[in-house]
RNA sequence: CGGGGCGUAGCGCAGCCCGGUAGCGCACCGCGUUUGGGACGCGGGGGUCGCAGGUUCAAAUCCUGUCGCCCCGACCA
């Protein structure tokens, strides 16, 4: 993509609504804008991020067996109805009514529908294991979003569900799972550690979070070094609450030692063993070897992709902008033409198509009208992780600057040989 | 939902206290000079001052209501 021809514009000030720095570097760099509160518009840099987010989760996941599937943000009440929670979730379930006032719910989560779906695939042991998933918008009305894409009214989440014919083999479909999230987590460039948590309004036999520390999360972590624990768990709401003669009777039961840390985080996945929760009310049975009706056993799996980009960005960047890890990166490479010289211009249009030629995802900036520090500044705001700049200055010597987005020097490399070796390998 | 803050051009802000024909920086348009770290000169365009009532000869400014946004807390799959 070419800057001239982009719906790119990218903002010096950031709005004074942004706090988080992730908040604003993404504003700033036009990944993202808002239309109301909670509620964002996705530009071409971040909707290409969400993307390659998208495919690193699809495969890892079809990696342990996961089926892809789509299911409907529209639920007639029915479903919810059947499990209460149309009645027990509270404000945050949004609910509408269509023009017969009929009760519809917007999908806070899934778990009823894959369950109602389940019912027509799954009759018999036989058919179990089952795992399926999808990435799909989730909507809950939210007292209070906050921080920018950290918590939304609108947001989009990768939720799989696993069907298991007992809780042993629930415990290994949970553990398959456990490994596929370690590895997408990786492979975006998120450290996390795995902490025990409630099942709140999920149900079922235990939770786990998957949290990347950092003092700007909302979520509160207390640890011994070896486990961790949403702090809420322990009824604990604040730091000082740790040293509260109520919390140490808890923490010693949980850790069996006094010594624990207090930690903030945020929390981009999430892995419940639901059990019976739904299977129970929605009746999803099986007939096991002895011709008896079983309830099916269930989990869920979520990782909010929005809140998963907010992480990233909190988690790399400088003073200038963000850094994209490069699996990420909404381009490959930045590629930059100074000056308005007629073999520099050349030069970078000619680099520009062989490199997309050669398989690597360019942005060029190729304004004209623009100075080179505004241009570097952009490019380091945006982040891509290589920047290739074209100018008179090197390119007397046929040789291109290139430099490391991370990096604070950059290398020059031989005209001839840049293509090949910048493309991705 | 409680507490606090803010709504003036795409973004950042001043003006409001003390009412009198709406201003600055960035961005944008034109011409020219520039081009290795957010260039410069000259000339331009863009506003129902969130919205609705009220007071007044006159309201961005004062009063009342209302909507929106942000932060803290409660809540949070």
């Amino acid at each position: 993509m070419r800057y001239t021809h982009s719906f790119l514009k990218t903002l010096k000030d950031a709005p004074k609504e942004a706090e988080l720095i992730s908040h604003q570097y993404l504003l700033r760099g036009g990944f993202v804008t808002p239309l109301g509160a909670g509620i964002y518009t996705y530009l071409p840099m971040g909707f290409r991020v969400m993307r390659k987010i998208y495919t690193i989760i699809q495969e890892e996941l079809n990696k342990i067996g996961v089926e892809d599937i789509l299911m409907p943000v529209v639920h007639p009440a029915r479903v919810w109805k059947e499990t209460g929670r149309f009645f027990e979730v509270g404000p945050e379930l949004w609910k509408i009514q269509n023009r017969s006032e009929e009760d519809f719910v917007l999908a806070m989560t899934h778990e009823e529908v894959v369950t109602d779906a389940a019912k027509k695939v799954i009759q018999s042991y036989k058919d179990l294991p089952k795992l399926v998933g999808q990435i799909q918008l989730k909507v809950r009305d939210e007292a209070r979003p906050r921080g920018g894409l950290l918590r939304l009214r609108e947001f989009t989440m990768q939720d799989a569900y696993s069907f298991d014919k007992d809780e042993k083999e629930l415990e290994m479909s949970y553990q398959k799972f456990i490994g596929a999230y370690k590895k997408i987590f990786e492979r975006v460039g998120v450290k996390t550690v795995m902490i025990e948590s409630d099942t709140g309004a999920m149900g079922g036999l235990g939770a786990h979070e998957f949290m990347m520390i950092t003092p700007s999360g909302e979520d509160k972590i207390v640890t011994d070094g070896t486990r961790a624990v949403n702090a809420e768990k322990l009824g604990i709401a604040k730091e000082e609450d740790v040293d509260s003669p109520a919390a140490a009777s808890k923490i010693a039961e949980f850790f069996g030692t006094a010594k624990v840390e207090f930690m903030r985080g945020i929390e981009v996945g999430n892995i419940f063993k639901l059990g019976t929760k739904y299977s129970d009310p929605q009746k999803l049975n099986y007939l096991d070897e002895n011709n008896q009706q079983r309830p099916v056993i269930m989990g869920s799996y979520g990782i909010g992709l929005d809140r998963l980009i907010a992480s990233i960005v909190e988690a790399s960047h400088d003073d200038k902008g963000m850094i994209w890890p490069k699996a990420v990166a909404p381009y490959h490479i930045h590629l930059i033409s100074i000056g308005d010289d007629e073999k520099v211009w050349n030069t970078a249009n000619h680099i520009y198509e062989e490199l997309w030629q050669a398989g690597a995802e360019v942005f060029f900036d190729d304004r004209l009208d623009v100075s080179a520090g505004d241009k570097f500044a952009d490019a380091d705001l945006i982040g891509i992780p290589l920047r290739v700049v074209i100018s008179s200055k090197t390119l007397n010597d046929s040789s291109v600057e290139v430099k490391e987005r991370e990096k604070k020097t950059a290398r020059l490399v031989a005209l001839n040989s840049l293509v090949d070796s910048v493309r991705p390998r």
